[in-house]
DNA sequence: CTTGCCCAATGTGTATACAATGGTATGTCG
DNA sequence: CGACATACCATTGTATACACATTGGGCAAG
């Protein structure tokens, strides 16, 4: 944003907090961090303030800058947001859609259709790299209906969103089989099966239809999230993100 | 936020930005300001950071610090995440209202159908205090709603929008009659008469209806600002605000 | 007269030194 | 022994000094 120095810190920390190297909750000082860069504590300042203004760390007067940490309050208050700016942003997306979003998106529905069905047939082990693959295609459709709707400052909007949400209280993927395989694959067709309906929509232009479904849509991984994250008793809710994730907003 | 010489600052650059002493456009360069203020360089390049996250002011690397001005483009896409933000809201309003809410909201609602009928009978020259009171009265009904979704981040990401709609672009009151007295009239029942299907809708506790209500008094709200803009060929959009407006953030 | 470059002036970005404040530990008194 | 007051310390907030990027104007060449 402004020069070297202060990008460099802002990076830095970012990365940091993203792959989960830096807990929510975590004190983060000025001093310490600009020592750990290399540079001095006024970009360091800057970076935790830009940070603040993502909602990745809160600053109190005097007391110094944390790892933004949610409670529950603001996480169903986070989800309800992202519901509605996502779910309007589909509506949208049925309307200004052109023939090349569409293709976009149909490529990522194909391919998670794809991989949703190879899983099945993947040894429960050996199924890590294609369970990354899975969310990325997922992360990849949601994006590029966001592209679809035409509305830059609502796609940075629910990014900013996405981001927090990861960062701050994450699914546990599914690895962590607190339920069985067949819950789990169950759960996958049924995702699979919402973007299909929400591709539909798009496809034929129902601006309402979309909406709804993906309202729908975000309606149930919230509640998944929810039932996996009460089943968890971890405080710590955290994970860190794949290289890849972490580029993910402009 | 932080200490008193960063809020003095951000305060006296926001006040002067709001009401539109600082026009859009105009590069705010830190040591003016610091003088200005009587603080040094630092406390006010947070400041404008601070606004940078409000969106009020931009900043470009080297380039220093500018009023925000927005194009025609993102002022659609800022009146399109208003309205897909603030017709959730309504929707949840609908759901979540307590009758103190509904009180509040009510109060509003008459308190602008009183004034809206007493302006007919006021001479055009003396309608300059109505009109500010009307507006008040507007603005408290749109918040009383927010504030009966139960949904804090919803309603702060709301009124930022709002805040940054009025100073950047705004209705240039009525007063500045481009269109003869019977219209602005008939468009001043024409809100009250929505103003009062939300109302009637979120009363009943109908979630949707209160949704599409706002909706479309919100479409219409951007049709006639956008025909107002487009009647003004000034390329001056800004209107300094009052006190009370200021802070109308919290 | 136009066009290109160079250079100075303006203003930002960064570092460092200093002041102010909150937290903590220690000591004293009830 | 416990509670409170106080003094110290760590860390933030602020000011100032310096380095460097950008911009605009002047000067020279075509």
């Amino acid at each position: 944003m402004k020069s070297v120095n202060s990008d460099l810190a802002y990076d830095y920390i970012r990365k940091r907090i993203l792959n989960g190297k830096l807990a929510p909750g975590q004190s983060l000082t000025t001093k310490t961090l600009s020592v750990e860069i290399g540079v001095s504590r006024t970009p360091v300042r800057d970076a935790l303030r830009q940070l603040e203004a993502d909602g990745l760390v809160t600053i109190q007067t005097h007391l110094g800058a944390r790892v933004r940490k949610v409670d529950l309050k603001e996480f169903r208050e986070m989800c309800l947001l992202r519901l509605a700016l996502e779910s309007f942003a589909a509506g949208l997306a049925a309307m200004n859609r052109t023939e090349e979003d569409l293709r976009e998106i149909s490529d990522a529905l194909d391919a998670m259709r794809g991989l949703t069905e190879l899983i099945v047939t993947t040894p429960m082990d050996k199924e890590g790299p294609v369970l990354e693959e899975l969310r990325r295609e997922d992360v990849r459709f949601h994006i590029a209906i966001m592209t679809a709707a035409k509305n830059d400052l609502m796609k940075t909007e629910i990014l900013r969103l996405h981001l927090i949400n990861r960062v701050v209280s994450t699914p546990v993927p599914e690895t962590e089989a607190s339920v069985n395989r067949k819950a789990v694959d169950a759960r996958r067709r049924g995702v699979l099966a919402e973007h299909a309906q929400i591709y539909a929509a798009i496809a034929k232009g129902e601006s309402t239809t979309a909406r709804d479904a993906m309202a729908k849509h975000i309606q149930d991984i919230i509640d998944n999230t929810v039932r996996v994250l009460a089943s968890s008793k971890s405080g710590r809710l955290s994970r860190p993100l794949t290289e890849e994730e972490l580029s993910y907003v402009p």
